[in-house]
DNA sequence: CTGAAAGCGCTTACAG
DNA sequence: CTGAAAGCGCTTACAG
């Protein structure tokens, strides 16, 4: 069961496989007559060329790799699948193909080594990569080497411009949900922080304290607390302060993102802390799950399918060389009004 | 910046090129001394083969295709993105990387083209195929042309036996369901069946009507409709089937599975009916969802994790010509009562 | 317009 | 134990 080659078709198309592979490859010096035929043989023995012949003499894979580091929250949450969901129409629609790969933890060796070998055996055009810590040396050293990256949620430097391409979030959500809580009259505000290797963590953190100061609003400890960035560092993370201040609560909490926000319904749910009737609750992401949660969830949403499909975008025109691509995105939130907070 | 190659390895190392493949392939005729020259000259370096180079010698990718048929639900469905999670495990488990092709819907030429291609460009080993009709003739094909294909929900030939390594549910889920609501008590019901070019919602629907019979229950053309497997065409379905049977409404409702109960439910919502108060329902799966799902759902639960990792790892050990692998599996669906069904 | 030839990077009989 | 050589399937200057 031989795999037909350019060698069967140029025999029977009585050409040689240089015009083979001219046609296949749209030359424009080839009459159109020889064209027709070819390319009536091809069709007839269902013939595609080797990739791996195409990309030995020179061909790109048309191939990118998504490294998603976080293995737990993609079979769980639909935020995050769709945010994966989303690269991969993007990819798609430029034609390019995805190899898809799940690893915990990119600062393991191994899962280094992983990516390390993806590139290096030519096997993409270049890698996306969603949860590296914000300053990963992974990445430096890939664009040190050459090789096309993408990043969500990345502080790239100055002289990695070239090679690679990221996605942020505007630095302002942090304000943005402190400065709403406060409108509506909230001065014992609580602070459920993210994960802070992650960029967006970190800047919404600082936005938070930015805001709390410049509204003259005091920082307290037993309400500051870091939650990662899921449901379940989010509930710890809530419940473990609400216990430590059941005699004093806050009337808002600001969750790093709806997931930590979930969690802080949870929490709430076990210690009958009514939302938004004893303790507002605001989050960040515009997760679809904050439309039905009970009570709908007001959050600062942000455009997940522009994000990821602009990462995509941008690395795929990358590997075409492309030169007008920038380098940098960076989407603003938009506040989403609905039924967990309450005015004081 | 030239990649390094196997000749600047064994030049560096003072070997051949044949050598430092036999290195890097471990074979067992190489004295110590010289593999450890070469490995470390090797690591110094950074080098890894190129896999174009290895195909083309005639060796395998190590790669397999993820082809998923419908889109829409692996954005939005946690059990879906789950199912995706747990054939990646898999195929990591194995030392397998994975494409990952979403397809709307696999009749479609272009769909149909793009599988056929990925497959005889050689970028995958093995392809395996989720959401593809029962006995979709691009699966026969492929057979037939000696490639190596797992699916998911298929009832594959007896003469497709060598190639074709297939994972199914048994086929006793509709009748289970049935009994169980027969036992409870329930007399009028209704069933939302699902799509029937799956072979799961065939064999569900022939469960109910066998089970009906069986506890000589009428059929009543109202009572059955077909609802599609999503939570939306759950929906539809049921609120069409409620609406028009308000003056006789079923005392409970078996749905093809727990997407499609959960669009019951939300009919149920917005027309006022209390589940289980006035309509019990259950579902086939064990959604996660259906744990806190209110109320929460009583369903015949699938172990999804075996299912999608049998899948998977067999469909690689077919390409390792392991000629155990076993060509169809069957899981068993497990009864949990929670609280969506009363005794009446 | 088109073919013969070189070259991409590997592995594996083959010969020694 | 090891190297020279063939061969995998393509594309693309090169020469005509």
């Amino acid at each position: 069961m031989k795999r037909i080659n350019s060698s069967d078709i140029a025999r029977m198309a009585g050409v040689s496989r240089s015009t083979v592979s001219r046609v296949i490859n749209n030359y424009s010096n080839v009459p159109e007559n020889t064209r027709r035929k070819v390319m009536q043989v091809i069709k007839e023995n269902n013939y595609y060329p080797q990739l791996s012949g195409q990309i030995l003499a020179g061909m790109k894979q048309k191939t990118i790799g998504i490294f998603w580091a976080g293995s737990n929250s993609l079979a769980s949450d639909s935020l995050s699948s769709s945010y994966f969901m989303h690269m991969l129409d993007a990819a798609k629609d430029r034609g390019y193909l995805v190899l898809a790969c799940i690893l915990e933890d990119l600062s393991k060796k191994e899962n280094y080594n992983f990516v390390r070998k993806t590139y290096a055996e030519g096997r993409i055009d270049a890698g996306v990569f969603v949860g590296a810590s914000y300053s990963d040396p992974l990445m430096a050293e890939l664009i040190e080497g050459g090789e096309i990256v993408g990043v969500f949620d990345y502080r790239h430097k100055e002289q990695e411009k070239y090679k690679c391409v990221t996605v942020n979030y505007e630095t302002d959500s942090g304000d943005k949900a402190i400065d709403y809580l406060y409108q509506l009259g909230h001065r014992d505000i609580a602070i459920i922080d993210g994960n802070m290797t992650r960029l967006s963590s970190i800047t919404r953190h600082e936005g938070h304290m930015r805001s709390m100061q410049a509204h003259g609003l005091p920082i307290r400890n037993e309400w500051l607390t870091y939650g990662g960035i899921t449901i379940d560092s989010g509930y710890k993370a809530a419940r473990h302060m609400l216990e430590n201040t059941l005699d004093h609560l806050p009337t808002a909490i600001c969750a790093n993102n709806d997931a930590v926000a979930f969690g802080v319904y949870r929490a709430c749910g076990e210690l009958g802390i009514s939302i938004p009737g004893d303790i507002s609750v605001i989050g960040v992401d515009g997760h679809a799950d904050g439309t039905h949660s009970q009570p709908p969830l007001t959050t600062i949403a942000f455009d997940a399918k522009g994000m990821f499909s602009s990462l995509v975008d941008r690395t795929i025109r990358k590997i075409q060389q492309e030169d007008d691509v920038v380098a940098d995105e960076v989407f603003k939130g938009k506040l989403i009004e609905r039924a967990s907070c309450r005015k004081i």
